[in-house]
DNA sequence: CTAAATTTCTCGACTGTCGAGAAAAAAATC
DNA sequence: GATTTTTTTCTCGACAGTCGAGAAATTTAG
């Protein structure tokens, strides 16, 4: 269904690409605004006093000028503009970040969690309770707190903030949407974490290639087994998604996953399945959801050694994995693929099941095997992915509701 | 990328607009337009005298006032401002279809084909000498034909109107751009068959449920398999793909397929495999590519009469479609999905073991199993895809490119 | 101290949408 | 038949947004 366009959405438009660039380039003068945006001076000047006005921008002091003529004048985000909390969730701790508008770290810290498994209420208040702790240690007021961006492994709602699968609550669904509501007024959103990593190599690959930027998918290997795809919209920046890549299945009436389902891909190529496999353990029973990577290092010490069942656990692994990604190509189309995650240590051992697994569908027979790619620092790619998509929600918001309203309050400040 | 926007692409979004509410409804009039665009009747009254003057479309002569008060001016579409030839390439004939600007058919007639593997090269030639014929038979000058728009069982390529592969030629492109450009200057759009089907099924639905509708599956069953996916966009209208599902992976190293990978849903799920399967011939002997449809029907009446192995070869057909429809839908979300094609005369044979491959997956027992419906009359969607589609690249083509151009050398013919 | 270079800002022109009200035209009413 | 009512279409002025050109500002080079 197309929709009526007016003159005020153009401007919001190039408000939030002109907040967009910032973001991207970081302090800016009026010509490298308009260079990088294609809208001409006058439009910048326009734009830019009406956000400096609702104080989201402001402009730099005077610097040492560089060249001749006069010196430019750089525009930056303000940073008490607002505030984001990131929350990343993950197997055994949750993170707590607390980031100014400009993207600037200002504090952080974690907190262990207990692998209680009946605990999603008591999990739930945990949240609640170190969210108010970073917003105490900072003394920020909680108003000024625009969004609090969570993420976890597992399977999220692609509208509102519900997480509707995870590896250690299964089923037991946690909307932290109305969790939340009573006591924060920030907008609260939700990604499954490879998806921020997925998002966060398409911006940096986007940095590099520009418009020949296409597509894009991060696999994540761990506990779970997680895919993040990234692909170019036609206009509206990226596409995201998150399939439940770790329980695709793979093979029908196969191997017993943590799920409860049987011949899940997470069932071959999970930590605890590689650990089931190589120990000879029947593919019905399930072993612990969490592994040591120590114990599964040992088993790709003897691997390597050419002891042949380790060695045939993470070939199966590779296969399935291999199997699972020709299938999504099958259903998207020809992209590189980025490997993440603690899995990678074992990337030499995975790899030429992988490759077979890949070979065996038409798709890659006819156009080639995918470019793979090894990415280490999971983590700070999904720190990335939240600051990326955080910031530019908090973007869009801000042009969306609220210059008008703030401008208005501003005015009233100055005049009162 | 974010891109610039500017009070001209205001214009040419809104013109879209009203072109594509003329579209749907038919001749409206000033008012009804203004509803159901939301835009004010100032802006119609823009908008329709400039694309009037542009010729695109007209107003109809006075008609018998219904009702009291200034009689209604209806404005349609000028059907002569354009045409459209259809050309819908099946597995043993080419039907060209002449179509008007107002998407009346005019002219329209099949051309059988031979099985010529090796005829490529011919079938091009056989499909420019239909476009001249269907030409020629209406009289109409060829500039007047203002886009060509092809569908094929197959891989398409997504930007350019190429056969990637097909069930007839294999892994021979077939470029239709190049063949057809310097004999045609219109513009040239291939699509893949069931892709259309899905385009055609997505809007009828989204005629009845409105914004409700998020996205559908179209699943087309004949001697191939082929897949269609339409999803509501965030604005842009649908998103479409028809991905290569019929050669995506089943089983590794499972029966071959006529593509000459093993282990396709094809090699299950496709006629000819199973005739193979219900005459017990080897998984890796590949039969005739295609099967004569009284031939099926002899082997589903067997099976409805209780023997086991027709009845088994029908089963694993269904279990490799409902396997593969669970790990599409664990790459997407879930979604109805409607069952076309001449294989739906066999759904009572394939339903459980769709079902039970459907059930296999982990996102299905989540989620619940998807709507499954079975819709006849595939040739018909298939038709109707084609002109929501390439009538709509028609309109927007026009406002992109045409109007000013044409409103140009209109005031000309006026003053002249 | 002046000229050149460079950046920012401002002004008028142009395009687009919108709301209000005028104009048009037929049915209803007196 | 004249007048009123109702409905639709068209037009005008107000307002929002972008753009190009040129003025203003300000520093460096000579």
């Amino acid at each position: 269904m197309l929709t009526k366009s007016s003159t005020e959405l153009v401007r919001q438009r190039n408000s939030v690409l002109v907040l967009s660039v910032l973001r991207r380039h970081g302090a800016l003068a009026h010509t490298e605004i308009s260079d990088s945006t294609g809208l001409s001076s006058a439009t910048i000047s326009a734009i830019t006093t009406e956000l400096e006005k609702a104080q989201v921008i402001e402009k730099s002091e005077q610097q040492p000028a560089s060249g001749r003529g006069r010196p430019r004048v750089l525009l930056r985000q303000r940073r008490d503009c607002g505030y984001l909390i990131v929350v990343i969730i993950s197997s055994d701790a949750v993170q707590y970040s607390l980031v100014d508008y400009a993207g600037k770290l200002i504090d952080r810290f974690s907190e262990e969690r207990s692998h209680d498994p009946a605990g999603a209420v008591r999990f739930v208040a945990a949240v609640r309770a170190g969210l108010l702790r970073i917003l105490d240690r900072s003394k920020i007021s909680q108003e000024k707190v625009l969004l609090i961006s969570i993420s976890s492994k597992g399977l999220v709602n692609s509208t509102e903030p519900v997480l509707v699968w995870s590896p250690i609550f299964g089923s037991e669904q946690i909307d932290f949407e109305s969790a939340l509501r009573p006591e924060w007024q920030a907008k609260v959103i939700l990604d499954n974490e490879t998806l921020l990593v997925a998002a966060a190599l398409g911006a940096r690959e986007e940095m590099v290639k520009g418009a020949d930027f296409r597509s894009l998918a991060a696999l994540s290997l761990g506990h779970s087994v997680g895919l993040g795809i990234v692909r170019r919209g036609n206009q509206t920046g990226q596409e995201i998604s998150a399939p439940n890549f770790g329980h695709m299945l793979h093979m029908a009436n196969g191997g017993l996953c943590r799920c409860g389902t049987r011949g899940c891909i997470e069932a071959y190529a999970g930590f605890y399945a590689i650990l089931r496999s190589a120990f000879e353990v029947p593919l019905d029973t399930i072993p612990a959801k969490f592994v040591p990577v120590a114990e599964l290092d040992k088993i790709a010490a003897k691997a390597r050694q050419g002891h042949r069942v380790p060695a045939f656990a993470f070939r199966q692994a590779g296969l399935a994995l291999g199997n699972g990604l020709s299938r999504m190509l099958s259903l998207t189309e020809r992209m590189p693929i980025a490997i993440t995650g603690p899995g990678t240590r074992y990337y030499d051992l995975l790899r030429q099941g992988i490759e077979e697994g890949l070979g065996q569908s038409h798709i890659v027979r006819m156009e080639g095997m995918p470019e793979i790619r090894v990415v280490a620092d999971e983590q700070i790619l999904v720190f990335e992915g939240h600051l990326n998509r955080a910031l530019s929600v908090i973007d869009e918001d801000i042009v969306l509701s609220g210059v008008q309203g703030i401008q208005a309050s501003a005015t009233v400040q100055e005049s009162g």
